[in-house]
DNA sequence: TGTACATCAGTGAACGCGCGTTCACTGATGTAC
DNA sequence: TGTACATCAGTGAACGCGCGTTCACTGATGTAC
């Protein structure tokens, strides 16, 4: 049963986005081809009609992802505090790709890679305009540094099975972070 | 044919060390019970003589490799160096096991996820002794953050595909947290 | 605008393969005497 | 100390299952006239 064209583009978008809430809830090796299809309401058969393989689901999955999770502007404090709030730490599935897919795409194919360094430039040169700092290496350097934490702290605060511990490991990076981030200001504390 | 007690702890012995690295450099899911038996020089069918199931083995490696690599005491600048160098950033199979396998974790039982959170606090108390701070406080703060950004920072620079990339988000993270640092010492810079 | 038909997106059964796990067997170990 | 034998760690063929992928088919779409 042939379908609109329109119809095959929504069919491919809705693929896209039910990939990026599994792959981030049960990774990528998780989640088979046919729940894919079948969270976007379709049969399994029709997947190679969208895509060459799941690995290249995985690698568009992930550019797609990363593309639509990166504004054009933020405010450093408040982007810092949602980002390291229990919110956003239990939303595997909504979640940010970098902190919830990142590890394991160490793994994944070339292309998948490439994606994800290049959503990592993105997060980098975006971070680098909002963070603090008398130059702009020193706002490069603050960015790359709070990324870091902020990303290591979600992963962290995700592997404990302890609610308190994850709760303190991300209050304690944020006001860490907090704290690094007045050295590039006027001394106020 | 069976063989003598002390073959038989040594054979358990070797399948947990080979299973950390495979692991390590895989990941949990691409490595199969017969490649660990192997790389532990034995056949596959012996495996559940030893552990009751794949679950069971990544639990116990999980314990054995978290707890074989953390030391008693450190100095706090050169294991922040250590760590954040490209050497540690590149060895997947003997490297740090949170930054390997942290993020996986998080999808395995719960035994494996408990053994990662002692790990953790093991790992943050370990810091907490070594870390800068006028106060035991600022001391834990500056050991979670830091420990945050160091296991943030090798998992960033091994998602790169541009070494110089992943180099600079190593080098930028350690003069990061070592300016957090000096804020919990007498003003030197 | 209406009709005939070629196209092709989606269906669902089927495939081959590799995985975790089981089990009958082997033969060295280690114990009872 | 030496011998007979029960034990049991390790072997490797076999199992069932679920996965990624293929393919003959279906029937709505959209074009040619």
């Amino acid at each position: 049963m042939k379908v609109s064209r329109e119809q095959v583009a929504e069919n491919r978008r809705k693929i896209l986005e039910v990939a990026g809430r599994l792959f981030r809830e049960r990774g990528f090796e998780a989640v088979t081809v046919a729940d894919v299809m079948k969270a976007a309401g379709l049969t399994h058969g029709g997947f190679y009609g969208h895509f060459k393989s799941k690995d290249d689901l995985i690698a568009q999955t992930l550019a797609s992802a990363l593309a639509s999770s990166v504004p054009d502007e933020l405010d450093f404090a408040s982007f810092a505090a949602g980002y390291l709030s229990r919110r956003h730490c239990e939303d595997l599935a909504g979640g940010c790709p970098v902190a919830g897919l990142g590890a394991e795409t160490i793994r994944q194919s070339p292309e998948a890679r490439a994606a994800m360094t290049e959503g990592l430039r993105r997060q980098i040169d975006l971070l680098s305009r909002a963070a603090p700092g008398a130059t702009a290496a020193d706002r490069r350097r603050a960015a790359i540094g709070s990324w870091a934490a902020m990303v290591g702290a979600v992963i962290l605060a995700r592997m404990s099975d302890d609610p308190a511990l994850s709760q303190e490991m991300l209050d304690e990076t944020g006001a860490w972070i907090a704290a690094n981030s007045l050295r590039g200001r006027p001394a106020s504390g």
